[in-house]
DNA sequence: TCTTCCACCTC
DNA sequence: CGAGGTGGAAG
């Protein structure tokens, strides 16, 4: 596992939207993120089989607000939602089909709704999250493994978030109305555009008066499609945050255990998930001249205890696949109970089993400085990174920190316990316990 | 704050 | 084509 390397796709879309200070919406239907969640892998062995799989982890224990044109803590975090896990709908699959080409978990879905029933990734709206991929290495049965026991965990901290019900950063709304294709439709005209002005240019479900007519107004040619529109918030006239490129990833490795089978799919396309590969280039213009709201976010000190209930896999395509496994019991806690696969969800349920999620109360908050310093700006949601950690790239995917397999003792499940003194995050994942270290690069 | 519905769009 | 992904507006 040591070996693989995986590069964050669309990183400088993602590094926009991390300066304004990510915003994903969260429906009780599910709403995919955006920009989505694509890496490419290289360094798998090609003929051995892996499993990739993104789970969202609180960043931290706070609640926040959008006040005054910026994000600031507005409490104690939430509980703990029940966590799940998104397994990539092509899991296993060998190396080289990973490696081939760009993997995307475009259609992973988030809700706000706990009693979700389709497998969606869970999450309390107004709170840092920081999503991660794992990737597994499968045992000789396609399952998710429990006898190679390898595994490594990697984070990019520019794909952090804040989950919301509705945006309410309007340069994070103006960024996905850019950059993703399905809102295309709430685009301004532009010179460039051939097509030119015209979203907008109804009367909103009849009972719109002039005042409703914002996009008609704002959207018009002359203001251009990138100006400041004077949406809810106005503007700020700060500068746009600049990006501390130190902000990379980092990843960990250990034994997990436990999952399940799967059945595999493959889009019509035969493409990983996303069907058309699909890369949302960076069009926008640099953020200078348009005047708008700049979203500092607190940094916050590392907490280490990340509430993770029970985890639930959700294996798309063929029609949902949720599953839930059992609570772990307590945390944190290197074993746990000896499972030894995850079952797989019923064929004609949606439902996956019903949980008591186990909460574990985020550590005692941290002091978010708010000021607007632009280095501070933007989402910080990982725990900040030691202060030398050896990174020397910080722009580049590369990951450092790994380690090798273990043999997960079966029906026991062992997880190593690192001893890494930057052990930041101490997180359950499945039945196994992730620890992941935290280093520049 | 959150939900629902809508027009418009991608796929 | 139809299914389904968008943000806005209203409630």
């Amino acid at each position: 596992m040591e070996d693989i390397k995986v590069t964050l796709q669309d990183r400088e879309l993602w590094r926009k939207f991390h300066e304004a200070g990510t915003e994903m919406i969260i429906t009780k239907a599910g709403r995919r993120m955006f920009p989505s969640f694509k890496v490419k892998v290289s360094g798998m062995d090609p003929k051995a089989k892996y499993i990739l799989l993104v789970d969202i982890i609180p960043a931290d224990g706070h609640r926040y607000k959008f006040s005054e044109c910026k994000w600031v803590v507005a409490g104690q975090a939430e509980p703990a939602t029940p966590s799940r896990l998104y397994v990539h709908p092509d899991s296993p699959a060998v190396g080289a089909h990973w490696m081939r080409q760009t993997v995307s978990f475009q259609k992973l879905k988030l809700t706000n709704n706990h009693l979700d029933p389709f497998g969606h990734i869970i999450l309390n709206s107004m709170h840092k999250f920081q999503p991660r991929l794992h990737i597994l290495k499968a045992d000789a049965n396609d399952s998710f493994g429990s006898q190679s026991g390898a595994f490594c965990t990697h984070v990019f901290r520019e794909t952090a978030f804040i989950s919301v019900t509705s945006y309410q950063n309007h340069r994070i709304t103006r960024l996905k109305i850019e950059n993703n294709p399905f809102a295309k439709g709430f685009r301004g005209g532009d010179e460039s555009n051939l097509r030119g002005p015209r979203p907008f240019g109804y009367v909103p479900h009849s009972k719109g008066n002039i005042s409703t007519f914002r996009g008609v107004i704002f959207s018009s040619p002359h203001l251009g499609r990138l100006r400041s529109e004077p949406y809810r918030h106005g503007n700020s006239g700060l500068p746009a945050n600049s990006w501390n490129p130190e902000e990379s990833m980092s990843r960990s490795s250990g034994s997990p255990g436990l999952l399940g089978h799967r059945s595999r799919h493959r889009d019509s396309s035969g493409a990983w998930e996303s069907g058309r590969k699909q890369s949302h280039s960076a069009t926008l213009p640099p953020a200078g001249g348009v005047r708008d709201c700049l979203c500092v976010t607190p940094s916050y000190e590392s907490s280490g205890a990340m509430g993770f209930a029970e985890t639930c896999a959700y294996v798309g395509a063929e029609g949902v696949r949720g599953s839930t496994w059992p609570l772990m019991d307590t945390y944190p806690k290197d074993r746990v109970q000896p499972e030894i696969r995850v079952p797989r969800p019923p064929r004609d349920n949606n439902f996956p089993r019903a949980v008591s999620p186990v909460v574990t109360p985020p550590g005692p908050p941290s002091m978010c400085p708010q000021g607007q310093d632009p280095s501070q700006g933007g989402l910080s949601p990982v725990p900040p990174l030691p202060p030398n950690s050896g990174a020397q790239d910080a722009s580049a995917n590369a990951s450092h920190y790994h380690r090798e397999a273990l043999s997960a003792p079966h029906p026991h499940r062992d997880f190593p316990s690192f001893t890494s003194q930057h052990a930041l995050y101490q997180y359950p994942v499945g039945l196994c316990t992730i620890r992941a270290h935290w280093t520049d690069s």
